[in-house]
DNA sequence: CTGAGTGCAAAGGCTTTGCAAACCA
DNA sequence: TGGTTTGCAAAGCCTTTGCACTCAG
């Protein structure tokens, strides 16, 4: 691997990061393992976890983990959240927390360098409610 | 079980819940057996873990994902945040973090009834910068 | 051609489950 | 006693690994 981030393209690769873009919250693997079938593109599983730890490592997604034992994969986005409602499973994003100042205040305060920060919000998605 | 939470005393029990009392930041149910060990409380692994899940659903002890694919427990405290070392994977409980404010304005543009939130930063602890 | 990427099959870590035995109130 | 809790062993889920084969550049 050079220092540019270069990489080979792959059908695989090609298909996952489609798949990833054309999400609007956290997916898992299982999910975006199925819609590689859809997409008659077949990849084994290993294969789809190397990608996915490759592109994670190529700083292109992130790797979350919301509390259900498994990852969820996301195309990066600037600074966002997530809702994530415990009635349904359903994950939505939020944009715009500030939550800035805060790191900075932790880096004053307890000398620990944060380089990035995880908030989520449990509770009851508005269809959920009614 | 009956409504005011009301239940049987075991040694298992006793014994996590002593456990998670004098850590001081959330420990993975590894960290719990060990400890179970040295007290030579010997209690099967299946056990822990529904100990485990038997507190969480009372409401004593909170369950957390760190991305390290595994939950770790921490017995309950007020609001509270968690500080993760990147380098030693360390943890660090933080307290005092403003969140509420965040909370009602995504009740309010979201719809979405905020039960609980989680907020970690991932960085360097201050031992790891040297 | 050649290292990077893949498939296959198996193992790994953590957690949960079924069922019978043991236990607390 | 009677329902709760436990132990044991096995399975479950998600993810990772080793190795040989294949492919992109």
């Amino acid at each position: 691997m050079s220092l540019n981030a270069y990489f080979k393209k792959t059908k695989g690769r090609d298909a996952v990061i489609k798949i990833l873009q054309s999400e609007d919250a956290p997916v898992d693997a299982a999910h975006i393992y199925e819609h590689l079938v859809k997409k008659h593109v077949s990849i084994n599983q290993a294969t789809l976890y190397r990608i996915l730890d490759f592109f994670t490592d190529q700083g292109m997604i992130d790797r979350f983990e919301f509390q259900e034992g498994k990852q969820r994969f996301e195309i990066v986005r600037g600074d966002h959240h997530h809702l994530i409602c415990e009635m349904c499973g359903c994950i939505e994003d939020i944009e715009d927390c500030n939550i800035k100042d805060l790191e900075k205040d932790i880096t004053k305060k307890k000398k620990f360098l944060v380089k990035r920060h995880s908030l989520e919000f449990y509770g009851v998605c508005q269809s959920c409610q009614r």
